[in-house]
DNA sequence: GATTAACCGAGACGGTACGTCACGTCTTTAA
DNA sequence: TTAAAGACGTGACGTACCGTCTCGGTTAATC
């Protein structure tokens, strides 16, 4: 399974077949959680040796399946299987409501966490990261792809808006808010952005 | 100068008028320097031994003076005093997209930057930085809100649009998408952003 | 052959007669040979790793015949069979020149090698090492055996003369003056010990 | 003191009189202390790391010292400043045999050590570790040169012998035999050298 | 003019983490 | 049972920076 999905572990040959002792899946398991773990602390905190440590791995097993702490990191985040529920109330604007709570809950219980903007910074260097963290975001935006989806078909909004904007509208301004402003990210920011883009 | 602006200098103590040997300006200057030369590297290769050594300097010298990299970062970012002139075509529509295109091409300029990823996540941990950041970024919106405070003025916007959550809208989307999206930022998509907006 | 005169070889059981896949003889040699040709390199580049991909061989499959590297070492220099002649010039002093030429010769050719110090190193360690290192060593040492046994039949040396301390004597400081002096091994200090020996 | 004799130290740039903050003694002292303290589990167990963790030193500091364990072990056994005292019993046998008996006792003591293999080895790859080895071995072998240098000066040695040659007649075959050899070091191997060189 | 206090360059200091390497063992498939 | 391949835990390696600290030596304002 992991071979199919992974999109940021470290190359693996796979010359033929599979030749050789095949990797132990626990190891995969007990390095992710690990890392889940450590990763309470600030991705700063977050050292490969203490994941080693805590996992009771060698570090060349670690480094055997992501070359960066970021790719390992992004992983084990996306390994964090919140199945993130799509809200069905019967309006685009009470679907959008819903999940937004869900957001907000979420953020003010993770406040602070240095997680994200590490790896849109690791990003820039590493296009696996890159790549990686698109996968995650955008499974994260499952949810409102398809409440937007189900208001297409309802009619409810017109079939000629751009699915993938809408997303970058709904979306975009709360992230801005949170990483680059001092305006605080409540329900009243929320409402007023969906007056203004509904 | 200096003294009067600066929100993340290291504390000097000043205590009375000033005694003993005065700083040097031209270290300021060296240092901001090396560390802009050094930047274009990225600033995860940006090490204060590094910049120490290209401006001839010690390193305790700069830590008298910026308490962290990223405060040095931020305030040699400053010295890249690019004016922002406000548009005024006499539509809102088309003073953003002149705004607009402005911006695209300095992305454009320099895409994959890391610079502003890093201090985004540097203001995580430093809430000096934090501030700092804040205030470059309000400097930058400068424009839109001029613009839309015009609109206003015009009747061409309601009175009513609270003006901040209209900045976020607006600027928001284009920073989700460059950080975080695979889908270009270009001039389609910020046409479509300001069809939806509008 | 190997069989009988190994000392160094990793216990085989051989319980029985034979079962399962026999071993396959060409890998021996194609880590012997692997062996040489690396520890050209010195033998402190010389990694069992190394030599297991050099002779395209898995690591078990070394491990399973020898247990050290320097028992593979000390067996892939055993088939570096030069056969050192004894001479016969009709005097022992003679015999004794005749002999050390040949072996100034030898130290000039592979002059700086690390292998024989490194030996005397392992054999601290592992006695097994230890014996093939004396076997090796004895090996030598025949052809100068020989010839004193020659003198002292001849009535040239002393019946008294213990051989061993004889031995020890003649070839002692030849190797303390390479291993640990700065001054040269060459004929002039051959010439030397002889005439203080004798 | 240190700076005069020094032969293994890493070096120095010195590149003017003394700039920057100076090298802090105690830690020269502390690491060759802490080495001295490891080397008795053999050179084989002594690692920088357990070095520097016992000397209370961050290993760039002992790097910066020494380049190799090799050069930091010589180094700390010179340091050991047991001084070896010249016998003088009026004949140049009486004070051979008592230099030997401490020889013994040493041997003795320290049976089995790795050390000097492994300096001896090492001494192959790095002529800074040779020159310093050839240095110890010198300072050890001075009681014997001055030994035979009195008996010369009594006439009870002709003028003509080599004492190099011979202190290497007189060192070599202990040390020979010690290294590769299965027969003992002992009081009656000393007495028959004594008896072949006298 | 002497004192004093902060500055300056240089670089040593104790640490932490890095990513690599080799070790010797173990686990797979295939012969 | 052996073979090839290679994953495994372990542990040391030597390097890079961190932020602090000492040096000898300036450079003014104060005494």
């Amino acid at each position: 399974m992991r071979s199919e999905t992974n999109l940021v572990t470290a190359d693996i040959p796979t010359t033929d077949a599979r030749r050789g002792r095949p990797r132990d899946a626990r190891c995969d398991q007990a390095i992710l959680d690990a890392t889940l773990e450590l990763l309470v602390g600030g991705i700063g905190n977050l050292s490969i040796d203490a994941v080693a440590a805590r996992a009771r791995v060698g570090k060349a097993t670690i480094y055997r399946r992501w070359s960066t702490k970021e790719a390992l990191v992004v992983e084990a985040l996306g390994s964090d299987t919140v199945t993130i529920t799509t809200p069905d109330t019967g309006t685009l604007r009470g679907d959008l409501e819903h999940y937004f709570h869900h957001v907000l809950e979420r953020l003010a219980d993770a406040k602070g966490s240095d997680v994200l903007p590490h790896l849109i910074e690791a990003a820039c260097y590493d296009p696996v990261v890159r790549e990686s963290l698109e996968h995650y975001i955008t499974r994260r935006q499952t949810p409102v792809r398809e409440v937007l989806s189900r208001a297409i078909a309802r009619g409810e909004l017109s079939a000629e808006v751009d699915v993938d904007v809408m997303v970058d509208l709904l979306l975009g301004p709360l992230m801005y808010r949170r990483l680059l402003s001092h305006f605080p990210v409540d329900q009243r920011f929320i409402d007023h952005v969906l007056d203004l883009v509904l």
